[in-house]
DNA sequence: CAATCTGTTGCGAACGATTCGCAACAGACA
DNA sequence: TGTCTGTTGCGAATCGTTCGCAACAGATTG
């Protein structure tokens, strides 16, 4: 985990890139979240840590860390705003709660089922697969 | 498919409201589609019919057509906007491709298999499935 | 150490998609 | 005919996101 910070200069610095305060911010921000975050959730943990990191930014790292491959995006969610989280190889599918709004996410074979269910049935090179189911979660079946 | 449009008339007036011409044209260009349309497109083909219908209207007749399960809001697409199509009832998934943008759907099982994986392993009351696969689609592969 | 080069920032304005408020309008029904 | 309610077009407002730009900061060179 301390380690993270270090290894995303080496990649920044590996594509002439510097490591700034505002990226290893959102780094870190998202690095201890685990999850899928909006850019207004970023941006408040970011200046809760440093007030005079400007939103564009905080955006700007964004995309230059899915450029790397570093975060991926995503629009799930009720609305159509965009959600990022760390780029991590397991294949997941994520579990969006229409009342709450709540993005979770679960890894298990699930994807590799339907990557080859691909491969056997459609010509569709495949780069990445989003499952995305919604409903009602938990917390908010047991609220009523 | 004619008869679509008295049925959409049933539904609405069923409900107190009325079937209005911005309404059954949304209505037919999205059938006659029968993809996955954005709000500026379905105001296009609209727009061609009767250049007087606003898009304010044709947003209002989506969301209302969206209330009353008639139709189905997505975020798919390299963007985060939305594309609407007419709710049908098969359960199907999304393959966008990243290069031009196109969303095709097709049916199988294999959203009927995630289902039931879902009631075996999460508390999770789903109500809806979206498989977005984005990847690079038959046409533009070839085209390269 | 100074000069320079390049990547990066904060700021504010601009943008595209979507929503809102409102006054005018149109069917339905008394 | 008058009234009631749902609906419209219009323009302004909003939200998330991007852009242009001048100022700044580290690294590099002389």
């Amino acid at each position: 985990m301390e380690s993270s910070v270090s290894e995303l200069g080496v990649v920044l610095r590996d594509h002439g890139y510097r490591l700034t305060s505002p990226r290893w911010l959102v780094w870190s921000v998202l690095r201890s979240a685990g999850g899928h975050l909006t850019a207004e959730q970023i941006a408040d943990q970011v200046n809760q840590a440093d007030p005079t990191v400007n939103i564009s930014s905080i955006y700007r790292a964004l995309t230059l860390f899915e450029d790397l491959d570093l975060v991926r995006e995503s629009h799930l969610g009720i609305d159509g705003s965009a959600r990022w989280e760390i780029a991590h190889p397991d294949d997941h599918f994520h579990m969006v709660c229409h009342r709450c709004g709540s993005v979770d996410h679960h890894e298990g074979g699930l994807v590799d089922q339907i990557r080859s269910h691909l491969g056997d049935h459609h010509a569709f090179d495949a780069n990445n697969i989003d499952l995305v189911v919604t409903g009602i979660c938990q917390d908010c079946a047991d609220r009523r």
